[in-house]
DNA sequence: TGTACATCAGTGAACGCGCGTTCACTGATGTAC
DNA sequence: TGTACATCAGTGAACGCGCGTTCACTGATGTAC
């Protein structure tokens, strides 16, 4: 309990103090504060007025933890990425590696499933932004959005790697993709680090994500509201299992062994 | 020209007088300064004052048009949904009625270029509701909302009736949905006019929907920035391709021939 | 253990600003005889 | 064609409200000797 509030700078090895602890619970009340906020109201906007009131604090007492309403929203948009990162590695990681397939589905599952219970945080990242709000650029967000992205492509890495993903439905018409890849590969303007991806893992990983961020966006922002929940979770289903199935990724469940990797 | 601003109630025979006109193009511009201040300033957001100001007038002389802000919304919404709904008809109708593959294609062209060009009043449709807009509750913009998805929804239509939509490539499991939707059919619980919908070409439509819009939405918030744009158009081609050879659409241009239908 | 000082969370008042909306009124445009 | 009246677009002032942010200050918590 002690080190849930870790210290982001150089570490001095004290513990934190009662002051310290207090501090970082403040914060984070502030932060689930503004969540909540968003959650009442179901949109991303929020009044940095709101939160003290609720908090039983004045408007100026915010500004010893945050410098403003910007670095509040910065916040939480780096935490919304890291969030939906993690639960999206956790339901994967609970997939043995040679499923790639079963791996794909699970992301897919804990992605719509985060996207359902927090639709204003998925709005956050990957909607529009918010009115008033000026990211800094090349910063801490875009630092997160690529870590929280990293999730899905190991995926899709591993799976090329141990020659899991065939590839994707279309014969002809992707050595241009190949060649652009490479190109922009050598330039270094694309944030991929580590070796060249193969094109089709390329391809793979941009159709599964677009295409399983499509229903979810869909149903997150309650545009498929007119189908009955069965439905839609049958839909979603059936698509799921087309996306993986015409990327190249396996069906899921045809492993060697769960457990052994 | 004269014809361009009809009655919407009882028709009188009388053209509109000057005053009408007069008004009708007040109305138009309102709307015009509202859309190019959420492009403006990249949000859905705007100020019923800073229409007033880049009009030249005083805020109070937009209540001559619109009844609040809300109602100037809701507007904006449902000419967006038509726009939309009219620019992928158009691309459609272009492919011949027999080359179903062709016409999905020219549908998900335009509705990513049409994303593209309008961000903002794409995501005033299809993404998170504007900070506090109360829609008209089953008003006219899920009515311009329906208009719109018809038009994606009979070119599967057409497409069964005539024999050319394959079954998606998924032989089991799709038998929950054929009773799911016989079931809601019948209850009329479903916003679907006309005959039951075969559970093929409803899991297909929908297939093609979501995914093509996630790529859209994706593109359109500036997520995928960081690929280059021929990059992009590659990926969005072949991602298309996919989409609809799964969904079993046939390959596009493989008709008999164009022009006769 | 006790005292003197430093640190820092939070307050209350104020600033500057701008919003959506109402209201009584003016002046121009259209209509009826 | 001309006059009398009705319609309606737009103004200017005002209302009520709330925002983000600053500043000097208080009082409690932590630190050093």
């Amino acid at each position: 309990m002690a080190d849930e509030i870790p210290q982001p700078g150089h570490e001095p090895e004290r513990p934190p103090s009662r002051r310290e602890r207090a501090r970082a619970a403040t914060i984070e009340e502030i932060k689930q504060t503004a969540l909540r906020l968003m959650r009442e109201q179901g949109t991303t906007d929020f009044r940095f007025s709101d939160i003290a009131r609720l908090m039983g604090m004045t408007a100026p007492a915010l500004y010893r933890y945050f410098a403003d309403r910007d670095e509040l929203l910065t916040e939480l948009i780096v935490d919304a990425y890291n969030d939906l990162g993690e639960a999206v590695a956790e339901a994967r990681d609970q997939i043995p590696v040679d499923d790639p397939g079963g791996r794909f589905a699970a992301v897919a599952h804990s992605y719509r499933r985060w996207a359902r219970e927090e639709p204003q945080r998925f709005a956050l990242i990957l909607g529009m932004p918010v009115p008033g709000y000026h990211a800094p650029e090349e910063g801490p967000t875009t630092e997160a959005a690529r870590r929280a992205m990293a999730q899905l492509k190991s995926l899709f890495y591993e799976a090329t790697q141990a020659g899991l993903l065939r590839r994707p439905m279309l014969a002809d018409d992707d050595a241009s993709i190949a060649r652009m890849l490479a190109e922009h590969h050598e330039a270094k303007d694309l944030p991929i680090d580590g070796p060249p991806v193969a094109p089709e893992t390329f391809q793979a990983m941009l159709h599964c994500w677009a295409s399983l961020h499509g229903f979810t966006c869909l149903e997150s922002y309650g545009h498929l509201d007119w189908m009955p929940g069965e439905l839609r979770d049958a839909i979603f289903e059936s698509s799921i299992r087309l996306i993986a199935k015409v990327a190249g990724l396996p069906e899921p469940g045809l492993l060697t062994l769960p457990g052994d990797d």
